[in-house]
DNA sequence: GGTTAAAGTGTGCACGTACACACCTCAAAT
DNA sequence: ATTTGAGGTGTGTACGTGCACACTTTAACC
């Protein structure tokens, strides 16, 4: 029944007045007599018009400028994935005038960190996207935005509002609660459980530690008598002999050890650890779909994998930035993407997912 | 570099002809002399032109009828999936003048199928989505479609080349394996294990025997042996009290069965006749979402259920059309989605995203 | 050489919105 | 009484493409 569109043409002329002062009454620019853009604007909640956003791109020349902040993939092949996701949502939006400018710095040295960051706050970009890993050191950042009115969106870890227009990624807690249900599924008798953090400090990155509190509360649901037995370590693949010692040590004095689970994507150092102590009893549970981790999941070694779907962050955050924007839509503050248990037997379409993402999304 | 986005207008300065000739290039239509025609077809590929979409569809006021042929989720609530899918998709793409015809016919009467399918063709669409899920009754239609040259879209249930555009579904096969996998993990020692097909005949219903193929090839692979022993049911509620026979005639003769594989989305039928036995031991792997599966998930009667997106199935398909005839771009033949795993630890993220997806595509 | 039709080409408007500019009105200041 | 300026309002063009229409050129025929 409301088949036709309502055009501003048609507002104005419910309204007797031109189109030009309707389009001053939606943009809230310039002068209306306040009489007349109370008219107006009720005609318009009640028709409720919708623009037409491809008239709306096709007429205007504004330009939007995004600034990302993320570390160096060529450091740490993680990030290879959010860098293509924002390449990916800036293919299709730059249609709209949106351009994202990357500010690559160096996951290991927060000098490196603080530097782009101050280089991008320079820039004085529209809207900003980041993940924030060295948590103290971008306070002082969101503060600067916050007070410049640049809106800005994190990614992968988390923080608490801080100003922030919207936060995408895991839910740290309940992706460990999971990796805890995968490894008790089918286990008949109690064992041990091992988990490790590699290469970050736990005292820098809430995420991991929320990671193992969700193991730990899993196990503490589902075997109250406390069967289980669960302890922790800390790694750092810098020291490669302290990275083994400390696990051989492990394997020494937990005999009955039969998972471990690994909070960062570096599972594939474990794994490769594993085999050379031919400890193929042993089956772990990591993150994220890197092309080392893929080699032990096909292998058995890695058991699962929980997808972070890192592509599909970078995606969903430019564009979150480009709907608030550009599209002035209500963005949720906090969007959870899915926790996607990869195995050997559907890997493939986590994978062809990176790259067919593009063709099927579309405007909304 | 690139930055400057190339219009018609620009091709035709080049070439030195108007707009109009270029126009008349791009879309294959009018005449143009063919010295000219090569000219300009030459600057196109160089420049690797894009039309713009927006203004194309601001400009064209073609109107796009597809149609779909589904059944009534009123009678099987799985279909409700689809069909959200297919308005979704609408709502983003009606602002191209793309709108979908209904046809919802009974999935347990074939008369009612195979007459709703004869009325969508009498309503002669542009394009057209559909489960067949009656093979042999559907043939002759694909030959008629194929014949008026409207391009169709399978979904669901897979059938090999028919002249179809595409296939938006899982790989039923892999899924089957995926069971095995999650069945076999962490499973210490061997067990026997139940293949129910419920409510479907296999031999009208060629994606529920891939599934059971994948299933026992998997642990043909893993348990080389054959220490496990894989049995097959086929139930039909239509006769409930056949139903409770067939099923206590296995647990009586199966004593050490442990896990049961329903390859349809009726699982919780099996689950509630498992509570009713007090076979807590025995742990299911199903098929989607429904209300009543999660009701046995989060019970942990359901140990696994493995999304079948159908939601995403539904958006997808008429998405696909959209990208072949609104958009001519060219589209994979087949698409097969994840296969994603679900219990009660990440269950709610897959919830969610049956209702998040709206805001977050865009076009490309 | 003139008529005719077909082949080939250019022009102009429409789509719905944004925005610059021109204009009009009326009161206050000169 | 004229100027000034601010408050209001309308008009027109641009955005890139699609498409109808009008126009020009070419070649063929009597």
């Amino acid at each position: 029944m409301e088949n036709k569109t309502i055009r501003i043409k048609d507002i104005a002329l419910k309204a007797k007045v031109s189109t030009g002062t309707v389009d001053r009454v939606i943009h809230n620019r310039g002068k209306v007599a306040e009489k007349v853009r109370l008219r107006i604007q009720k005609i318009i909640d009640e028709s409720n018009y919708e623009p037409n956003l491809m008239a709306r791109a096709l007429g205007s020349k504004k330009q939007y400028r995004f600034a990302a902040l993320i570390p160096d993939p060529e450091i740490d092949s993680y990030w290879q994935g959010p860098k293509d996701g924002i390449e990916l949502s800036v293919k299709e939006l730059k249609q709209y005038g949106v351009s994202v400018e990357q500010f690559i710095f160096n996951p290991f040295d927060v000098k490196s960190f603080t530097e782009k960051a101050a280089e991008l706050t320079g820039s004085t970009p529209d809207g900003i996207f980041l993940s924030p890993i060295f948590y103290h050191e971008i306070l002082p950042f969101f503060e600067k935005w916050k007070k410049a009115d640049i809106p800005f969106v994190l990614f992968n870890t988390e923080i608490e509002d801080f100003g922030l227009l919207s936060y995408i990624g895991q839910d740290s807690y309940q992706s460990g609660k999971l990796a805890g249900k995968l490894m008790h599924y089918g286990q008949s008798e109690p064992c041990s459980v091992l988990v490790v953090h590699i290469d970050e400090k736990t005292s820098n990155a809430a995420h991991l530690v929320k990671k193992e509190t969700g193991l730990r509360d899993y196990f503490g649901q589902a075997d109250p008598q406390g069967q289980y037995h669960i302890s922790t370590i800390e790694l750092d693949r810098s020291d490669p002999d302290d990275f083994r010692n400390q696990l051989d040590r492990v394997l020494e004095t937990t005999p009955d050890l039969k998972h471990i689970f690994v909070t960062t994507s570096k599972a594939h150092h474990v794994a490769a650890f594993l085999e050379e102590r031919h400890a193929g009893h042993i089956k772990i549970i990591g993150y994220d779909l890197l092309a080392e981790n893929l080699h032990y999941l096909k292998k058995g070694t890695i058991g699962f994998l929980i997808n972070q779907n890192p592509k599909r962050q970078g995606y969903l955050g430019i564009k979150q930035l480009a709907n608030f924007l550009v599209f002035k839509k209500k963005v949720p503050r906090l969007k959870f993407l899915s926790l996607d248990i990869v195995t050997q037997e559907n890997l493939s379409y986590y994978l062809e997912e990176e790259q067919a993402t593009a063709t099927e999304e579309s405007v909304a």
